[in-house]
DNA sequence: TATGATTCGGAGGGTCGCCTCCGTTTACCC
DNA sequence: GGGTAAACGGAGGCGACCCTCCGAATCATA
């Protein structure tokens, strides 16, 4: 699991430089484009790229890491706010702009899902967030029929937003603001039309086996 | 622009059976994916796809071609709804509805927008649908600082959860619900936090000049 | 059924991207 | 600086995919 690091700084540099043009790359032209023009943009041989990720899938999985440390800067802020429905704004706001902001993410977690469709990303994240709605429900501040699954889900909508490109992020906030005043307890709220599902249930519905889905 | 239909049946049938079985492909393996493969699966030699089909962007435009016609079937019933509201509700409902069971439709769309920048996809449709929220907004029914674009864009966030698969269609109407919650005019509704943009601005932004977006 | 025009099938040439291999270069350590 | 181990570069083999080509098969018409 633990990646080796070289003690060559050549080699971290490297290393370093080809994650980091693999996202830009992974973002402007899709998952699947060429790693030897990665390997020109990095200003690298295409024996370099190969090194340092024995194919497509291992750079894939190792920018999943990456992105999945990410996320844990995010815990604190998120579950020390000084309400829950304060932590429930900001689960929403923090993370549906980092994917947004993340073109490469999508992709990225969508492949990986592939390779290992048993794999459940965030599951340590999965109680603290049951736990955030919650107590956002006791205040009486979120709907009572919504669960954590939606909120994931509310997430990757807004995330899914980065397709407009950065000049869009400003605007961005304009659906935030609607989501987010639909997801606020208050008289004369909409009914679900159909009960919410559990983290595990999701999880193994979304992977059920079946061919790869559409790239978007 | 009106495609010529061949006199012979069975030309005309190979030509709906690759378009049918194109949007299936594409649903599940990718607007990339090999034609070589389509004709596998429409049991059609290689050179068949290609007399109907020059390359592979002749095969999306048609498909969008399609897809487009599809969409003026929904005019009469959202723009014909008894109040304003009521067309907000079809309008999002329906179209988002639309887009998350048609899997293939995300990376179509986005792959003519690149392959014509200036052409605007439902040019005509914007007044009426710049009509349908002033009158809802009329109403008091819908907030009042949403814009058309706001819409489409919800229908967008809606229709990008089709990449969960059919078993999730059921339960895209919760967030269908949490997203119609929050256009309600209300009081105490969160004021937005930038002003909205007319259909031209948002087209040329999200249209400039730049490389290829990340499929998803 | 016979005829001619149209469409079909699929082998194959050309291109592009994946990945390996090995002579060369670079970094680390003394 | 010198020596050694590690990393680098990029040419090239290989496979996958795109697309063409033409003899064979099929359809419309009479």
């Amino acid at each position: 699991m633990t990646s080796s690091v070289s003690s060559r700084r050549d080699a971290r540099r490297n290393h370093e430089r080809l994650l980091r043009e693999a996202r830009q790359l992974f973002a402007e032209r899709g998952i699947d484009a060429p790693l030897d023009e990665l390997a020109a943009r990095a200003g690298v041989g295409a024996g370099t790229v190969y090194r340092h990720f024995p194919n497509r899938d291992a750079l894939v999985r190792e920018i999943y890491d990456s992105a999945v440390a990410e996320l844990h800067d995010f815990a604190p802020e998120i579950l020390g706010a000084e309400t829950g429905w304060r932590s429930v704004e900001l689960y929403v706001e923090r993370l549906g702009a980092w994917v947004a902001d993340s073109p490469y993410l999508p992709a990225v977690m969508r492949r990986v899902a592939e390779l290992d469709p048993t794999h459940r990303p965030g599951a340590d994240f999965e109680p603290l967030v049951d736990g955030l709605v919650a107590r956002a429900q006791a205040e009486g501040a979120l709907r009572a029929d919504v669960t954590a699954v939606d909120l994931g889900i509310l997430v990757d909508m807004l995330g899914s937003l980065g397709q407009y490109g950065g000049e869009y992020l400003p605007f961005w906030r304009r659906q935030l603001t609607i989501v987010l005043d639909g997801l606020r307890a208050r008289p004369g709220t909409t009914p679900m039309p159909v009960p919410g599902q559990a983290f595990a249930a999701f999880h193994d519905m979304s992977h059920a086996k079946g061919p790869r889905p559409a790239p978007r």
